[in-house]
DNA sequence: CACCAGGCAAGTA
DNA sequence: TACTTGCATGGT
């Protein structure tokens, strides 16, 4: 399984180079962001960061303070916009709760108690949680979403409708724990999943992995 | 028109 | 534990 992992980050590597991920101008941005794209794509997501910023206020004391209706006013694009308000919300007291919203702070703690921690939040899940600790943090962890279970379910590396924590695992055991390697490989594969491993097309024409 | 998108929680059996 | 359903906009 080494084997094959690398040598699928190697050819998505060479087909898309670096990926630059997460898209955002600061750590806290990230983390609203990974809420936001909760099933949703990540255009509509930007429409809606685009409007927080716009009215500047895409910081975490502002968003705290903004009264839930216009929030979820202001994120309407993202979709599911009156959850996703509250789990910002849900979010955000945790933030202030327990780190005094400092970026810095929560930095600091441990991977596997602060992820704990987040997914004790209500609307925040496994892949929600990693994406802030991976890609706010940078702590080393891995990302699973529907992209790399699909791209690993039709190369046969996985069965269909393997949970979130076996296929992390796969990642988890068989790489360098190296946050900057996560980071690359989970955008990678999001990249390969948009462009060539939809799901209305299973043939994947002309995907990197296929062929020698 | 139908289907999908960088999930999650709550309800049911 | 293993399904099912609600949440919702915007692009293809």
């Amino acid at each position: 399984m080494k084997r094959k992992l690398n040598r699928i980050f190697q050819r998505l590597y060479s087909a898309f180079g670096q990926q630059h991920w997460w898209p955002a101008e600061s750590a806290f941005e990230v983390m609203v962001g990974a809420i936001l794209t909760q099933n949703t794509s990540w255009a509509n997501v930007e429409k809606a960061l685009a409007a927080l910023k716009e009215k500047k206020l895409l910081g975490a004391g502002k968003l705290y303070k903004l009264a839930p209706r216009k929030l979820a006013f202001l994120i309407k694009s993202a979709g599911y916009y009156n959850i996703k308000a509250a789990r910002l919300k849900n979010f955000l007291k945790f933030f202030f709760d327990n780190y005094a919203a400092s970026i810095k702070t929560i930095a600091a703690v441990d991977l596997a108690v602060l992820r704990k921690q987040l997914l004790e939040v209500n609307g925040i899940g496994q892949e929600t949680a990693d994406s802030i600790l991976l890609y706010a943090l940078d702590k080393p962890i891995f990302v699973v979403d529907a992209y790399t279970k699909r791209i690993l379910f039709r190369h046969g590396l996985i069965k269909e409708g393997a949970d979130y924590s076996s296929v992390q695992d796969i990642f988890m055991r068989n790489l360098k724990v190296d946050a900057k390697l996560f980071n690359e490989y989970h955008a990678l594969l999001v990249k390969l999943g948009k462009d060539y491993c939809r799901k209305q097309d299973p043939k994947c024409e002309a995907c990197p992995l296929d062929g020698q």
